[in-house]
Parts: structure tokens; sequence; C-alpha cells
RNA sequence: GGAUCGGUAGUUCAGUUGGUUAGAAUGCUGCCCUGUCACGGCAGAGGUCGCGGGUUCGAGUCCCGUCCGGUCCGCCA
């Protein structure tokens, strides 16, 4: 037997014990005649008392840190105990040890606080992997994975394996694709996600179905994204939108009382996608804190009511430094960013810089200074009177003491750069809050977008989404040929709302899905829409086209984003350290050096030619 | 495809206006130490300043190119 007891288990209770441990060398601490050694492994720190006195035959000098050991000795109470971890009242005088393996010296400390940087860490995965933070957030993962699992368990969903070399379809993101040495000159996909099978299953009956599943895209990485991820993929037969939101936050719920011990009983806030464009500038937005858009130029759609505070305004327009003339810009925006009305003038500029870097891509902004005394001061004062201020702040919502900051642009630019801006000040007003969670549905989204590159509809969500009942006609009778862009806001598809959902946890998107279009004539609809004729889409999803007609029931399903879910729950932006094996920026595993050449027998048995050299 | 920040000791970083022998911390090695747990003390080793080219009497420092890494935009049904 290689262990008696693992390194975090022995306890006061314990001492005198005869045990064996076995485990990796923290750190070697060596007074003259006695040594210790923290002795760890998965379950936590054993200190290890090596003496002279009582063992004078015992060397703890050839002993390095992440030597492996197996140490036999007895339990003892320490003199000076540690309260800091769990084991901190016994040590174990060591009679007997036995290197198991020795250690180079790693490249970086494997501490909680490592010295080591990403590079390096990723280089030595396997090194990092065994600091405890790292393990903490494995640890997390699997947490998160079984409840998920309990839960869709006790409410009957089975979990079936669905394929990953599957067929490349025209639709989303790009696919991965791995070439048949059998059928030469074909290539299979790996699946985006497993949307085709899990809606086969429901046609075959299975009316709960989940699974936990690895999905790929061929897309460029960023600290949330990577090219292989795992989703908790979900779907069910003979359900209403309504059916899915109440199952899955029951799933969200158990997961944060499970892994976190929260009681999330508050309901969670339900928003329509155009009130989330308009209220916080994105589909995802963060609701742990306020700081509202307000669109100080009311467009008709938006505001018909109303009038701008800012009037009719001329070539001259102060505004010219948020971005152009008011008559120009398409849309004028506002946020009241609390308790910041004395920035200096080397903050405001600052926030310029910021708001200038070519991802945010604005010319500038205006910034008005609401005084505690109820007086303004703003980058504007020469253009506009206290009375023009006062009512840009009542159409802000900013109260005394607020720093409301307007920019101007082109509409979708310029709500998406107040909604950065909103994150970026929210984010450095420490109102985002890691241990601090925030769930919202955002409901109704486009069912179509105009791709102006290709000149046609895309489906926003995936093709097999349904309309909204109510838009189901409209999508059946009009005809989807556009000819040219400027038609787009007018044609009949451009308003159509898809019956799909997002599940946003603190301005990150955790889940989404729909309900699913399950009758042949919609779906042929829905294909020659994105452009696809007859012949193109029985060639594509024939077998799906062929399964509607053989009693296809009504369902629908989401997928959760395992990494980003478990990330978020654990306080963490990046999904890096919550997977044990990560690729780099570049899609590269750094540590194996994937991906590599392969050789030209490989290439001959697979009928592939290079164009460019290895 | 684009923007931006970085690359100097095993590691994390500093390095001024271009100017003597490129520093600190930590890690590593040796010695001392019987109660540490971020142990402490003393001594020591450790550098192709990512790579290539250019400017200059002289380049870690300036210029051009390139490679690698981080973050972001595009992209991600």
């Amino acid at each position: 037997m290689f262990r008696t007891h693992t390194c975090g288990e022995l306890r006061l209770s314990d001492t005198n014990k005869e045990v064996t441990l076995a485990g990796w060398v923290q750190t070697v601490r060596k007074f003259g005649s006695i040594t210790f050694i923290d002795l760890r492994d998965r379950y936590g720190i054993t200190q290890l008392l090596f003496s002279e006195a009582l063992n004078g035959e015992l060397d703890a000098n050839p002993l390095g840190r992440e030597f492996v050991l197996q140490v036999t000795g007895s339990v003892n109470e320490r003199s000076n105990k540690n309260n800091n971890i769990p084991t901190g009242d016994i040590e174990i005088l060591v009679t007997n040890f036995n290197i198991l393996n020795k250690s180079a010296t790693p490249p970086f400390t494997i501490q909680d606080d490592t010295d080591g940087g990403d590079d390096i860490r990723m280089k030595y995965r396997f090194l990092d992997l065994r600091r405890n933070a790292v393990k903490k957030n494995l640890e997390l993962r699997y947490a998160v994975g079984r409840s998920a699992r309990n839960y869709l368990h006790e409410n009957n969903f089975l979990d079936i394996e669905t394929p990953f070399l599957i067929k490349s379809t025209p639709e989303g993101a790009r696919d991965f694709v791995v070439p048949s040495r059998m059928n030469a000159g074909q290539f299979y996909a790996l699946p985006q996600s497993p949307q085709t099978f899990k809606q086969l299953l429901m046609v075959s009956g299975y009316d709960r179905y989940y699974q936990i599943v690895k999905c790929f895209r061929d897309e460029d990485l960023r600290a949330d994204r990577q090219p292989e991820f795992t989703q908790i993929d979900c779907e069910m037969c003979f359900v209403e939108q309504e059916d899915i939101l109440q199952t899955f936050e029951g799933l969200i719920r158990r997961i944060f009382k499970d892994v976190k011990n929260i009681d999330y009983s508050e309901t969670i806030e339900r928003m329509t996608w155009e009130n989330a464009m308009w209220t916080y500038g994105n589909d995802k937005p963060d609701i742990r804190f306020d700081m509202k858009l307000a669109n100080l130029n009311f467009p008709q759609h938006a505001f018909p009511d109303k009038k701008s505070p800012l009037g009719p305004v001329g070539s001259e327009s102060p505004l010219r430094g948020a971005g152009g003339p008011l008559d120009e810009a398409e849309t004028v925006i506002a946020i009241a960013v609390p308790g910041c009305s004395d920035y200096s003038r080397k903050q405001t500029d600052e926030l310029t810089e910021w708001v200038k870097r070519p991802q945010v891509g604005m010319k500038g902004l205006v910034f008005i200074k609401c005084n505690a005394d109820g007086t303004y001061k703003s980058s504007v004062d020469k253009f506009y009177d206290a009375e023009k201020l006062n009512a840009i702040a009542t159409a802000a919502n900013a109260k005394p003491g607020d720093l409301i900051i307007i920019l101007a642009g082109a509409e979708e630019r310029t709500r998406k750069a107040v909604s950065d801006l909103r994150l970026y000040m929210g984010q450095s007003l420490g109102f985002r809050k890691t241990d601090e969670f925030k769930l919202l549905w955002v409901l109704d989204f486009p069912l179509f977008e105009y791709a102006e590159d290709d000149n046609r509809w895309v489906a926003r969500h995936h093709p097999f989404t349904s309309p909204k009942p109510s838009d189901i006609a409209t999508m059946i009778n009009n005809n989807p040929v556009i000819e040219n862009a400027t038609e787009y806001l007018k044609h009949p598809y451009a308003s159509i709302k898809a019956n799909a959902y997002d599940m946003v946890l603190n301005g990150n998107e955790i889940g989404g899905g729909s309900i699913r279009i399950y009758q042949r004539e919609l779906q042929e609809k829905m294909f020659a829409a994105l452009g696809m004729d007859a012949h193109e889409q029985q060639h594509k999803f024939g077998f799906l086209l062929g399964a509607f007609e053989y009693g296809a029931p009504p369902h629908g399903g989401i997928a959760f984003g395992f990494d980003r879910l478990c990330a978020i729950i654990g306080g963490s932006e990046s999904i890096r350290d919550f997977i044990a094996f990560p690729k780099n920026n570049s899609g590269r595993d750094v540590m194996i050096d994937a991906p590599g050449t392969i050789d030209d027998k490989q290439l001959n048995e697979l009928n592939i030619k290079l164009t460019t050299p290895k």
C-alpha cells in the first residue's frame, strides 16, 4: 500500500498513529539538526519533521522541490501550531522515507501566488495544474457539471451522445474539418453544436435530452472563447418558451445552490432585445449597476413623443467634439456616471483618449459635470446655458455629483461605444463585483439580420429557430428576396421576432436557445430566406427536412456555455484557468506544440497536397 | 484581416537624454541555524537584452522588418 492517508486528512485525534503518506515536496525548511518539509497532494499539505536527534540516519538533504516522496512516521502534536491549514495541529515524525521520483527545479514556483507568467505556465501546464488556484477552478468546474447532471437527471433528461464526425454546414461559424481517408477528397466537420442531432432525437421521441459536450468553432480566440469548448446542451419536446425559461431557471438556481450555496430566489428579470439595446447598448447587459443609456436626440422609434433637449442644432453644433455635428449624427447618447463630477482635466482627457481608441472608434466626447451645488461645468459651456444643461441632465437622469458623458455618431457604433464606456466606468468604479450575481433573460431577438457583404438575410440565432407564433404568417406570405440594403429596414422580414432567448449573467451570455421550427414548409421558407435553393436545401439538410415529415413534435432547447459559466461563477473573466489544457490566443497548445505538420505518408493516404510548404 | 501593449538572469520585473563592468526581488548552489510554516543569516553562480538589418564613435535604449505572447475590433448561426 502506497499510503494510509492523504496529506489533507490527519488531525490532532490521529496523534501517535503510524501512517504512510505520499506526495510532492512543497518546501524544505532546514534548521541545522531538524528539517521541516511540507508534503503536498491533491487534498492538502502535511508537515514532515526530520529530526537528527531522534532519527539520526535520515538525511533530508537530497530532497528538493517537487520530489515525489513516500514517508512513514508517527503523527505528532506540533509544539507550534499553524492555524492556516487544516492539518496545522500535527506533523509527521518521519522514521523512514522513500524517494519515488526526483524532480528538476520547476521553472516557476508551485504556489498560489506563483512567480510564473501565463506563457511559461501554459508551456508547463502539468506543473501549473498542481497549484491550488488552478485545482480549485477545476474542482469548481466538476461541481457545476455534477450539479447540472443531478438536476437534469431528476427532471427526466436523458444524456445521449451524438457524433463528432459530421457534415460541414453553410451557416454559422467556420467549421473545423477532418479529412476522410476512406472517402478520398471528402471531409467530416466537427460539430459547432449537436443542434440537428438533438432535434432529430426529439423527432425520435426522446422528449428530454441533455449532453455536456465538446463543440468546435474555427474562429479567432478571446479570453472567453476557445476553439473547442463545452456546452450543457439541452432539448425538450412539447414545450413553449415559458416552459424552457422555467426549467432552466431551475437549473441555474440549482447550480448556484450546489456550488456557491447561494439561494438565488429573486425573480430573474426579463428584457426584450430591443429594450436591452436601447437601455444598455448591447444584448447582454450587466445589470449589477445602473448607468442606463439616455438617447438625447430621441429618435422616433424609441421615444416618439419627446423632443430632444438639444433642440435643432446646425453645423456649428457643440457636439462636433463628440463625433460630428448633431444634425449629421444619427444618434446622440449620454450616460450619467455617479459620483464623478469632480473628475480633473487629466481624467476627462483620459476618458476622451479612451473613446478615441480604434477599438471604440469615437472622435471625442462631451462631458457635463453636475456639481453638488446644482451648477454645471461642461466642455460645451460656451454653447449651452444652464437651462439647456439642466435639460440634458434631466434627460440623462443625472444627479448632483454625477459626470455626464455624451457620445454622438452612427447609431450602431455609438450605442456600442457608450455601452463599452458604461462597462469600463462600471469596472473602474467597482460596480462589477465578482461575488455578486445578476441573472437576466433577453427575449424577442430579431429572427433575421441583413448581411450587407452577401446582400442576403442571415439567421441571428440559427436557421432552425422559429419565429414568434404571431410572425409565422409574415414569414410564410412574403418573398425573402431583397435587392439592396436600403430595402432592408422596410422589408417585412426585418421586424420578425424570433422565439429565442439568451440567459445573461453579469454581462455575459451564458446560455442561449430557441423554440425550433418543426414543420417542413416553414423550415424550407427559412432556408430560402438564407439564400438556399431547393437543391442546396436537400443536399445540406435533406435529412432534417425529411425527418420533419414523419411526425416531428413541437420542440425547443437551450445550450449553456459551460466553460464561461464556470469562469463567471469562479469570479474570473478568462475561461482558460477553468480548462485543464487550454489553447493560447493563436489556437495553439503550447505544451504539446499543436497543431503541427504531418508526414507525407499521412498526406498521401488522405489524398491531400499542400499548396504551401511545411 | 486590423489595432494595441509587451519580450532584459530559471522566473517576475526595473533599466533615466544613446555613454564605465546591465540591476532588484524571487528561485537555484554552498555554509550556519532545534520549532519553522513567505523561516532567518552569510556567501556564490546565473545574461546571445526574442531574432535580423539599419543609424551612430558608441544601441537593452533610436529606426525598419520579423517571430512569439497578452488584450481588443472584425469574426464567433
